[in-house]
Parts: C-alpha cells; structure tokens; sequence
DNA sequence: GTTCATTACGGATTCCGTAAGGATG
DNA sequence: CATCCTTACGGAATCCGTAATGAAC
C-alpha cells in the first residue's frame, strides 16, 4: 500500500471513476494511475471498483469505506506538510479559502487587506461557492477555512466558529412609497414584491421564518446568489430587496435608500468553520482573529478540542459577538 | 513522502530514537531506514529528529507534530487492511487482545473456547499487561481490543463500553477466625493483614477507598498483581486475601474458604475499550458480544458513533449489566 | 573499544512514460 | 468511431542490501 494508490483511488473517486481524467488532473499518464490501482486491488486481495469489462462502473462496497479512508489519510499527509512549513517558516505557505459571494464581496476585503500586508508571502486562494459546497471543501480538506451564513446540514468533521452577527436592510428607490413610513413593518413589506437571495444563501431561511411566522406570503420576484445582481433589479423597479446591511455602500448606492429590517427578521450569524482535527498554522490562527477578533488562538484551539458541536456553541453562548 | 517513511519516523520514535533496534525489528537494514528518514526529512524541509553529530538525541517540536500523525495514518492503513480482509473472507484475520492476569485468567477462557470454535481460522493473540499498558496497546492500535476493570487516565481516541459487574471475596484457610462470623464487616477485616492486588489493578482504587471512607488503615501485607499469587500467601497464612469472587474456584481452591464481600466495597466493573475511530471486523463484534451479550453489533457501532465518553456512559446507564 | 548513524556503491526492483490492443456505447 | 481502460515494453529513478567510514559514549 502506498500513499500514491491511495490518492489514485480517492481522485477517481471525485472524477467519476474517469481514470483518463483522474490522471489529466494529477498530471501523470493514464495507464500509470491504471497499474496502481490494480496493484493496490491485489494486494488488499479485494477489489475496490467495479467494472464493466474494461470500464469502471462503480466503486464496491468495500471501495466505499476504504476511500472514505484514503481520503483521511490524505488530510493528514497535508497536515504533516503544514507543520513541516510551519516550523520552516511561519510567514511563507498558502492559505485557502472557501466562501460565498457575500463574504467575498463584503466582509472579508479589509481583513484580507490586512492579512496580506501582514504575511506578504502567504499565497491567498479564495473559492466561491454556495453554502454547500463550500462546506465541502472544508471538510474534504481542499480549503482550509470555510465562511458562510447558512449551514443546511453540518457535516460531521466541521467545528462552527461563530464570527459575527449582521442584519438586513431594505433597499428601494428613492421615491419609494416604503420610504414614506415611519416604522417599516413586514405586512407592508410584503405587500410589494421582493427581490432577495435564492434559498440556502446569506440567511434566507431566516428571512423566510420571519413572513411564516407573521403568516404573510410575500412574492417573491426575483432571487439571486448575491446582492449586487439583487440591487441591479431593485433599480429597474421590479420589486423591494432585502439584503444584508453590510451589502448596502453609501457611496456606489446614493440611488437607493436602504430601510433598516433588523427589528422585522431579527440577526444572522456567519461562521467559521474548519476540519476539527486539522492543523492550524499560525497565520490562520492570525487570519480567523483578523475576522473575528473575539476568536483568540487560546479559544479555537478550545473550541477545536471540543468533541461535540453542542459544546461549541455553550462556549460560545457567553460571548457577546459583533453586530455589523 | 511516503507511507514506509512515516512508519520508519513513527518506529523510530517507538524505540527510543534508536535506528538499528528500529531497523531489527522491521526487518530491514539499519542505513536503509536512516536514509528515508533523511529523505523525508529533506522533502519536508525541516528535521524531525535533532542530533548530536550522529546520534539521534531527540525530536524535534515539528517531529512530535508529525510523528503524532504518522501514528494516525499508520491506524488507518491498518483500518483499510482490516475492510479489505472483511470484505475477502470474514472468517480469517487476526485479532489482538491486551487485557491483564485476571480476565485472561477468569473471565475469558469460556469466551474465547466458543469464539475459536466459531471462527478456527480467526489468529488471536493475547498480550497480557498493565491497564495502563493495554489502555495504551488500544490506542496505540497495537491491540484491537483492550479489555481490564481499571483505567486511570482513560485515553482520548477510546470509548469505553461497560462489560460486567463483579464483586470480591475474601479468601481465608478454613479454620481462619473470620469463618466464625454471621456477617462479614470491614472493621473485622481490616483487623487482619490483607494480601490483595497492586493499585492499579483489578479494583484495587475501590477497595482502597470503601476502608478510607469507613476510616479503617487496614495493614497490607502483600500486594500482587494476579490473584495466584495473593492465594499463596493466603495458603501460607500471612494474610487474608481480597480478590474477584471469579477468581475463588471451588474445585482448585478447596483448602481456602471464600466469603462474600460484595456488600462491604460495591461492585466493580469491566470495560472493553477500543479506538473511536477503529474499523471493527465482524468477527470482533462477535467476540465483544460473546463476553458481553448486552454488547450486540447495534450497540457498539451506536456507543462508538458517540463523540464523547460522557454519551457513552449515559448511554449504559439505562442497560442492566450482568454481575458475576 | 563498542555502539551507532552516515556515506558509498551495485544489483534488483519499481515506477512511469509511450505505444499498441481491445472493449463499450 | 470515439472514448476509455488494459497490456506491453523500455528507460529512468528508486530502493535496499553490504561494506566502509566516522562520530559518540
């Protein structure tokens, strides 16, 4: 058994069991990836694909649970490598992000601004995605810190690190009637149609809960992944938006007016989250304390130790998070 | 990097830095070892072990790092091994149990009659030790199962799941004064010397404290780690013997009376503990049902899916354990 | 002087690429 | 017929053993 195979196996796995394509990706030859592969399957005495003739069909049940393996393995051999650039050099690596559109475009430019004046040689890589996805990628290890609001099902090897709370705003014309209100409320927000974020983006759900609860029905017009494409259709009149307030920018966004909505669908809370098990290299302590200042090294590696999400969030229940 | 470089590191660490007894013991010669230590050592970039001129003297802070995870990874190369030998043919492997005198001696003889009956092609090998020790030969991987009553510092990769209960018995030769009385009390007892186990061993933290909290300092005479050896210095008459009642053998132990004293010091109990993360083949839910029944496949796989040993016990604490 | 790790070196093995072959849809 | 995996084969790199060297206790 050899680390190689093992990798072999897992790419295939995430390639569809597409040997040519596995080995395009991994920059080898395709008969290469092929030898290996069944050089592992004879010397675990069990096969790992199924094929059909020659192609690979689908992965057994045995494949299943060692690939689940191998991927693990793999982590850990990129853990070995983080430590090792650590204790190389503290100030050279890489660091990768996953996030959404919101945190990219919004929250994480001054942090990132600082961070690389601070670690002028960390290499910065940001993937977008959707919740999801990048949930993901955290936890197979491809990024190293997620950030997103919403989390539909947490995965299992992921500790949530809470960063900050933020509410939403309204945004309409400049002569909008909801403009003429001295409270806003959401009966008569929901009388215009709304412009807003699809479902499992930027706290929607939590958006959502608030019209059930009110038992208001809203149209909703238009949805879309993030805020700006969200204002492009508020300016074209073709409904209300309701987005993050941090989304809203005085100066590009003079044309609209932004209605405060906190007291109409109450806080969100975007998170951190990382492999429970990962190493964690000093400038991503630094980078996760340059977004939330409240996460100290001494409490990640708290949170870390904890076994249990439940846990987390007790310790985290005594701490007064910011409000942007 | 590679798989035999990581288990080159994790050896050497092992036996105490040092690289022939290392290479002996695997079997392969001495430079071969110490070159793919350097090789490693150069592809990460940083030293793992520091040296004086030649001699390895000790590890480095990166090396504890890594060496820790090169003993995860090694687990799970052993985890894939296991699923592959399930999934070629359940009945043959190997299963390693660390456990101490007193459940080698009493407790698992009729369970492992019936496994080899059931599984005869099944391997198993015993490695008697400490708790401490066998506690460390299950987390270390080196064991499958460890299986003892006391654990001082329970590890944090193990779960450890309740077996059975067990009271004690007080061992005297048949014409001791002790036999005269109605019941039994521990001021009687602890006006005799007593041969018993070790601390650490079998419930001995126990039986300590029932005598501290009745206030008595009974004199321990001898102090030993099986129950054999406490019998002969009972037969010798140097002291009256506390030990498990499993131990007391009407048939062997004819010349020694025993006499109940589960109502003096509370029962014991007995734990199989294993990794949390371990690949458990069939045939070791078998055996783990075989010595504990309440212990079935559903069971286990529930308490081992439980993140923390608090769970665990809350778990067991609706179950009825058996008492011997 | 003994123990122990590194370096040197040669033979065997393994790895990895290209090219050809055969199966699938 | 295009895609895709396997087999065949040769050159390069790696591995691993023995022997020699040198440092530490």
């Amino acid at each position: 058994m050899k680390l190689q195979q093992l990798r072999y196996i897992w790419e295939i796995a995430q390639h569809g069991l597409n040997v040519s394509a596995t080995a395009d990706s991994l920059y080898t030859s395709q008969p290469g990836v092929s030898k290996q592969v069944r050089l592992l399957e004879a010397e675990l005495g069990t096969p790992i694909f199924a094929r059909n003739g020659k192609q690979l069909t689908e992965v057994t049940a045995a494949g299943q649970q060692i690939i689940a393996i191998a991927g693990e393995i793999l982590e850990k051999t990129r853990d070995i490598w983080n430590i090792a650039q650590e204790h190389k050099d503290n100030r050279i690596g890489t660091l990768t992000l996953a996030t959404t559109h919101t945190q990219a475009r919004y929250a994480l430019p001054p942090v990132i601004a600082t961070f690389t004046q601070r670690y002028p040689a960390i290499k910065l890589s940001i993937h977008q995605g959707t919740p999801a996805q990048i949930s993901e990628q955290a936890s197979r290890g491809t990024a190293d810190l997620a950030i997103a609001t919403e989390t539909q099902d947490p995965h299992e090897n992921l500790v949530m690190l809470p960063c900050y709370r933020w509410n939403r705003c309204v945004l309409v014309p400049k002569d909008h009637p909801l403009t003429r209100l001295e409270r806003l409320t959401l009966a008569e927000l929901a009388s215009h149609p709304i412009v807003t974020y699809v479902f499992g983006f930027t706290g929607r759900s939590q958006l959502d809960r608030a019209f059930d609860e009110a038992g208001l029905h809203p149209r909703i017009a238009i949805t879309a992944v993030d805020a700006d494409v969200i204002k492009t259709y508020v300016r074209l009149g073709l409904g209300v938006g309701i987005v993050a307030r941090m989304a809203y920018d005085p100066l590009v966004d003079g044309d609209l007016v932004a209605l405060d909505a906190g007291h109409l669908f109450g806080a969100s809370t975007t998170k951190i989250e990382l492999r429970r098990d990962m190493f964690l290299r000093g400038f991503m302590y630094d980078f996760i304390n340059l977004f939330a200042p409240h996460l100290t090294r001494t409490v990640v590696e708290q949170a870390m130790q904890l076994r249990d999400q439940r846990d987390i969030d007790l310790l985290f229940s005594r701490i007064e998070l910011p409000v942007r």
